[in-house]
DNA sequence: TATTGTTATACTCTATAACTATA
DNA sequence: TATAGTTATAGAGTATAACAATA
């Protein structure tokens, strides 16, 4: 029986989740090491492709890290092809990101091997357990972008 | 509005649920600049209040890192007197980490510290909202310990 | 002056490989 | 031999402070 969470208690939950967040969180990285991006990456990705081209500045706020760790992944990114950096047409200060066809492309590839390798673990959770943590997504959303 | 998220897509739920983990993670971290633990070693004083003394291996699979980082975690909490270290009765390799009573009683204070931070944040989430939450934390533990 | 982003720097987090001690 | 844990080392992840360019 996995650890029971009182769902009237706010400091509960708050104790419960951060631990739970981090360790599924781990798992999740720890599966880098057969992949060609590591998930900071791939989130970085998977961003620009929801969200369409945007600044490396709303990028940084939108991944929630600061400004110069976001001009670190980017290079990277850039160095690799995946993304492609224009001025905004009128504030020559801001660079604008966007996914190169190579980038969307890769993003593809990675999710599929991710994806695959991730619902072999979501497997063991019954269809009620997906749909509590589908519905849990947009929650850690909401919850993410606060402040 | 939130992400959609289709509930009868395993892949689409892959997918979607990495990114969001992984910027509520960074959202909880950063939390870290006023406090005097890191998230890190917070979640293995909680690991060591609900499962009580475990070997120092136990608690690397439980925390979901190698036993190398648990190592490290551990010669820091131990230099700052929060856990101790007993040698198993009849097996002297095994090193059995216990909470000190302060550790015991930095928890409780760290714990307190971050519940009010996280539950203000947690305050523009409807109680529906954070139902799915509380709903979704053994889900995500049953994920992390998966393989 | 204020804002956007980068450079320089440092610290945190975590892993793999090799080792020691014990079983 | 096999297992538990540590040491040595390195790389990933990220931040703060200081700066440059532009607004």
């Amino acid at each position: 029986m996995p650890t029971p969470v009182a769902k009237n208690s706010h400091a509960e939950l708050s104790s419960a989740l951060r631990p739970a967040l981090l360790r599924v969180t781990r798992m999740l990285r720890n599966q880098r090491a057969d992949q060609s991006l590591t998930l900071t990456h791939l989130s970085a990705l998977a961003a620009l492709r929801l969200n369409g081209p945007m600044s490396a500045g709303e990028l940084a706020s939108f991944e929630k890290v600061q400004p110069p760790s976001m001009t670190k992944i980017l290079a990277t990114l850039e160095g690799r092809g995946l993304v492609r950096r224009d001025v905004h047409p009128s504030d020559r200060r801001q660079a604008i990101i966007a996914l190169t066809p190579q980038g969307d492309s890769l993003l593809d590839s990675e999710r599929r091997s991710r994806d695959a390798w991730l619902n072999k673990r979501m497997a063991v959770l019954t269809d009620e357990e997906r749909g509590v943590l589908a519905a849990a997504i947009p929650v850690l959303v909401k919850l993410a972008d606060q402040q």
